[in-house]
This record gives structure tokens, C-alpha cells and sequence, in this order.
RNA sequence: CGGGGUGUAGCGCAGUCCGGUUAGCGCACCUGCUUUGGGAGCAGGGGGCCGGGGGUUCGAAUCCCUCCACCCCGACCA
């Protein structure tokens, strides 16, 4: 491809509403423009790349058996609705306007279950691993980040069907190693975590993390290899336990204390020894949590445990209505109702204990959870911290924020339930199919390797996705024809070898073709000069290293291609 | 949805408090000449409903009301 007449507007000056590198760096390369908030075209450089993560996601996906299927967008509602998925979906799903009963899909267990139902009717159909590449519409509240969360995005959604939870096993590990094969190829830095099936349904999932300041995630990794998304983190820390002192239980005025802190600064407890108390109402009923004192509750533990998603903090009526106090006076001794109690299981049996008593200004100590008051239920409850040993080999957990590239999922048969989707077996009984599902965002894949790499002059491809594998500059050719003669040979010559080219033949100063070309990172520069031509040199620049190599004009194909293939 | 910020030429910004020539600067763009190994120089030139609407005023980019868009933090996130 020759510059002067391909369309990529590079931009000096870095736009304002850009923030993060990769932002930042598609759109000075000329890669994509922001047409609204969440909504981004790709121009023909940016597209080229998102080509090559969208082929090499094609090839691993053929490789596991996936066929691939190009579903509609623009969905019937009827079938969202049998699923209950337009209520829990709420603002995110897109609805038509002038069109009654048309939804834009924001993902494809529906469409996919659909077609499963009309044609999947014995297990001798199965199993089956269905994907598509295709555009996806979520409403996201806040889209940013450039393409890291956008209102319109391409994600490549895959569907297993089995007619076993064994043979959901299988399929699910097909996944997981596609998608470790894809974003190793693709070059990325990833780990992969547990991660919460939330309100999903379904059994088993796991995300494909890149670890990020820029993530929306959080997850707890660990050197002996422990690796789970904040949301359901495990650590073990030891409980609080018994202490041997037996005393006997007391009511004390705390007229100024209404946090765990201020019962720590004004009385000197150890923090750990405070029973903080957590109202929650759920589907409508108040459940009551303790909580070790430093610690934080996990709303998505406590909602798996309830088994509903459906679950706010109390305010500050309901607190009095349901204990008798108000914040900063709960605990689990002389409640004004008989409501369900959980505590963390880091307070099992726990002794010594301070908390609130239910009375304005009072609480009591030396609690006994086993001789002053009934703990019906323990439970994990808590966040995990950083610095806390890890539940593997306790190795110290690293809290870090991620960006979520793909989630594989064990869905089961939540969604061939609800539409009808079920196979007769080989003794005529019927079963729901047994489903799995996956995803990959295809345009964070590329902002990914970005944010991986890249230094102050632009990015840093590497062969996988790089839009051109070789980038030819032709220095001051209007000036030096041979130059020009020089490049275009060199040019056609890399073609026939097989090569992607770009070919900066631009009318442009030397310095711009040089910050143009670091910027777009094309792994291989060719820099062709008069002052070397003459002399029967030419130049070749490791974009990575920066290293530049003065080369005879005749083992120029050979050394690009040493240096093309060094990169990988 | 709550909080904060910003809308002035393709991009980056000044001007807005405190109303008053023809709205400015850098980069980019066009023409000519000179240049040419890390974003060149000189000369000339084009491009603006100052986000939209309404108001106040002799007069509004500037003051008031209102709507919109975009960014950031939070809430949310199958």
C-alpha cells in the first residue's frame, strides 16, 4: 500500500478526550475515530489490525470444531421475554422505537437456543459448538476508555451444546485452551481467573484477565499461581476464634461511638474483635451480617448465597424498624425482630467479641457467639485484602484491577429450558440441552496489545497483528529519483515475497515519515536515503529496539527477513 | 442516575470574571519560492451560526434561562 494514497490521518497533538494509551494512540495512528460517546469507526489501518484478531480468533475457534454463523442484530423481543432477560437486561438492552417488538441483541444465548430448539433434537446432533464475529448493542450507562467499553462492539460469542454436564466439560476446556492459544498469539500478557456466574446461571466460569489500571475488574492473583476475580476471592487468613479470658457479658455506654474505628480509638479494642453489623434487604427481607471489623462485605458472595441479585443496604428506617437501633449501635443480642442472621465465617464460634446492643449509644463486650446469642448461619462473606495468604500455598495475594478480554462460561440449561430447547437420548427420554458460552471482545484484544505495547514515540506492533509487516520510507524522493526507483522496486519485490507493505512515499520532511512510522509501529522500518543510496546502502530499524542497521543494497531481502522473523 | 469539568476553524488552545473595533494563537490545509536523515523557512491565502434555542442590552463568545453533546469520578455492568 502506498501512503500517499491510503487514508490514515495521523495526529500530532494527542485529542483531549483521550485518556488512556491505547485511546490516546488509535487515534493519533489514524486507527479509528469517535463518532459519539461508546461509539467508534474503524478507518482502513485500524481495521486491518482488528482483521487480524478477528482471523486468528477464526482459526482457533475452526480448530476446537466451532462453526461459524452470522446471527441478525435486530432481534424479536417474544424471545428475549421468554427468557426474563429484557427485565434483568433493564436500560442495557437497546429497544427499537419505531418498530414495536425489536430489540438490538447485546448477546446471542436466545437467538442460538432458537435455532437449537428447531433443528437439535436428538444427542446424536450433538455436541455442537456454534460462534459468530458480530457487532453487539449494550447501553452501557457509562460508555469509556475508547473501545475498552463501547455501546457498539464486535464480539466474537460461541454456544456449546451437550447432551452431558461431562461433555460440557469437554467443551468448556476446548475454550479454554482456544482462548489461551488466541491471546498468545495475538501476544498478549493475560491470566485467567474464577470468576462469579452472577445472574447468569450456570455452574463454572472463568475470565480472561489483562491486568490494567485502566480495568474495570478486580482481581486477587497470587504467586503460587491463585488467580480469581475479587468477586469471589478466597483467602486464608485464620478466624478470630476463642480467646481463653471467659468473661461475662457487658453492656457499656458508647454515647460517641458509631464506627468500628471510633470504638478502636475510644476503647481500644482490637479491631479485629468488633462484630460489625451489616443490614441488607433482599427480595424484600432483612437479613442481618457480621462482619469481622476491618472488613468488607462482597455483595456478589452474599448475593450467590441468598441466590438473588435483588439486594440493597438497608436505610436508616428499616434499621430501627428491624433491630432497635440505628447504624453504629447492631448487633446480634436483644434484637427488636426475629430476622435471618449470617455471619462471616472468619467470627465462627468467636468469643470476646464486641458489638452493638440494639440501644441507642450501648454496646455490649465480651460477646460469646456460642453462649450469648444464636449464629444460625456462617458464611463466606467477606472481600479479600491484599497481603492476605493465599488459599494455595499462602503465597501473599496482589489485589490488582483487570480489563476482562473473555469469560468462558458453563451456562447449563437455563436458556434450553426456558425456550424449549431439548434432545430425546438414546432411550427416548427427553433433556434439556446443555449449554455453555463464551466470549471474546474483539476490539479490547487489540486496545490490550496496545496498552502492552507501546513507549512515548507510538506503538509497537508485533507480526501478529501489525497492519503491515514491513514499512518502506522513501527519504526525499521528488529530490533523489533514485530513491524513488530504489523504493518502488524494493516495494514491489517484498510483495511478490509476501509481505504486507506500507510504503511511505509520501511529499513529506524525513521527520515526519520517521514519527508518522514509530508512531504506527510497523515492526520493520526500511529507511531509504540518498546520502546511503549513493554509497549502495540502506537502513533497517527494529521499531521494538530502535536498533538501526546500515545494509548492502543487495542483501536487503535477506536481512528484512532475518529481522522480520527475530520479531515473532 | 448523583458529583465534577469542557464545548471557540480539522487538532490543541487563548479570549468569557469585568459585554464594546473586523474573534485570536500554534499546528494542519491551499499557492509560490527555498529547503530535506527525527514533526523546515519566507511570502501570500482559505476556513468560525464562538454547541443549540430563548432572553437581557444600543450592543453578547462574554450576563441570565433552558436544552444538547463530550470527558472524568461514582452508581451500574449479561
Amino acid at each position: 500500500m502506498k501512503q500517499s494514497e491510503y487514508f490514515v490521518p495521523t495526529l500530532r497533538e494527542t485529542p483531549a478526550d483521550a485518556q488512556i494509551p491505547s485511546h490516546q494512540l488509535m487515534l493519533r495512528s489514524g486507527m479509528v475515530r469517535q463518532l459519539a460517546s461508546g461509539i467508534f469507526s474503524f478507518l482502513p489501518l485500524g481495521f486491518r489490525v482488528l482483521n487480524k484478531v478477528i482471523n486468528i480468533i477464526r482459526e482457533e475457534m475452526n480448530k476446537i470444531g466451532g462453526q461459524e454463523f452470522l446471527l441478525p442484530a435486530l432481534n424479536p423481543i417474544e424471545i428475549w421475554e421468554q427468557t426474563g432477560r429484557v427485565e434483568s437486561m433493564g436500560d442495557v438492552m437497546f429497544h427499537i422505537k419505531n418498530r414495536d417488538g425489536l430489540v438490538l441483541a447485546p448477546t446471542h444465548e436466545e437467538i442460538i437456543t432458537y435455532h437449537a430448539k428447531q433443528h437439535v433434537k436428538s444427542y446424536r446432533d450433538m455436541p455442537q459448538i456454534w460462534y459468530q464475529i458480530q457487532t453487539k448493542f449494550r447501553n452501557e450507562p457509562r460508555p469509556k476508555s475508547g473501545v475498552l467499553r463501547g455501546r457498539q462492539f464486535i464480539m466474537k460469542d460461541a454456544y456449546s451444546m451437550d447432551t452431558s454436564w461431562e461433555g460440557l466439560d469437554v467443551s468448556y476446556n476446548k475454550h479454554a485452551e482456544a482462548y489461551k492459544a488466541i491471546f498468545n498469539r495475538a501476544g498478549i500478557k493475560f491470566f485467567v481467573v474464577g470468576a462469579s456466574s452472577g445472574a447468569m446461571g450456570g455452574r463454572q466460569s472463568q475470565e480472561f484477565m489483562v491486568e490494567s489500571d485502566s480495568g474495570e475488574d478486580t482481581c486477587a492473583i497470587s504467586d503460587s499461581g491463585y488467580a480469581a476475580n475479587i468477586e469471589v476471592a478466597q483467602s486464608a487468613i485464620s478466624a478470630v476464634g476463642r480467646i481463653s479470658d471467659d468473661l461475662p457479658l457487658e453492656l457499656f455506654p458508647t454515647p460517641t461511638a458509631k464506627t468500628i474505628d471510633d470504638l478502636v480509638q475510644q476503647y481500644g479494642f482490637s479491631e479485629e474483635r468488633c462484630a460489625k453489623s451489616v443490614v441488607y434487604i433482599a427480595d424484600g427481607q432483612p437479613i442481618l451480617l457480621f462482619m469481622r471489623g476491618n472488613d468488607e462485605l462482597n455483595e456478589t458472595k452474599l448475593q450467590s448465597i441468598l441466590g438473588t441479585s435483588n439486594l440493597r443496604p438497608a436505610l436508616a428506617h428499616e434499621l430501627i424498624q428491624y433491630t432497635g437501633a440505628d447504624h453504629g449501635s447492631i448487633g446480634p443480642i436483644n434484637l427488636k425482630s426475629n430476622i435471618r442472621i449470617i455471619a462471616d465465617n472468619l467470627l465462627k464460634d468467636a468469643n470476646g467479641l464486641i458489638s452493638g446492643a440494639n440501644k441507642d449509644g450501648y454496646h455490649y463486650k465480651n460477646i460469646d457467639f456460642t453462649r450469648d446469642c444464636s449464629i444460625p448461619e456462617y458464611q463466606d462473606l467477606r472481600t479479600v485484602k491484599a497481603g492476605e495468604p493465599d488459599i494455595v500455598d499462602g503465597s501473599p495475594i496482589r489485589v490488582v484491577k483487570a480489563i476482562e478480554l473473555g469469560h468462558i462460561f458453563k451456562l447449563g440449561t437455563k436458556y434450553s429450558e426456558a425456550l424449549g430447547a431439548s434432545f430425546l437420548d438414546s432411550e427416548s427420554n427427553e433433556h434439556p440441552i446443555i449449554m455453555g458460552s463464551y466470549g471474546i471482545g474483539v476490539e479490547r484484544v487489540m486496545a490490550c496489545f496496545i496498552e502492552q505495547h507501546c513507549d512515548t514515540a507510538g506503538i509497537i506492533w508485533e507480526n501478529s497483528l501489525t497492519p503491515f509487516h514491513i514499512h518502506i520510507l522513501g527519504l526525499n524522493e521528488s529530490k533523489f529519483p533514485d530513491v524513488k526507483n530504489f523504493a518502488e522496486s524494493l516495494y514491489s519485490e517484498l510483495i511478490i515475497a509476501g509481505y504486507e507493505v506500507l510504503y511511505d512515499d509520501r511529499n513529506e520532511s524525513p521527520g515526519i515519515k520517521f514519527n508518522d512510522a514509530d508512531l504506527i509501529g510497523i515492526p520493520v522500518q526500511v529507511i531509504i536515503g540518498n546520502k546511503n543510496l549513493t554509497q549502495g546502502y540502506v537502513e533497517i530499524k527494529n521499531r521494538k529496539t530502535g536498533d538501526r542497521k546500515i545494509i548492502k543494497t543487495d542483501e536487503i531481502m535477506e536481512e528484512i527477513k532475518n529481522l522480520y522473523s527475530s520479531i515473532q
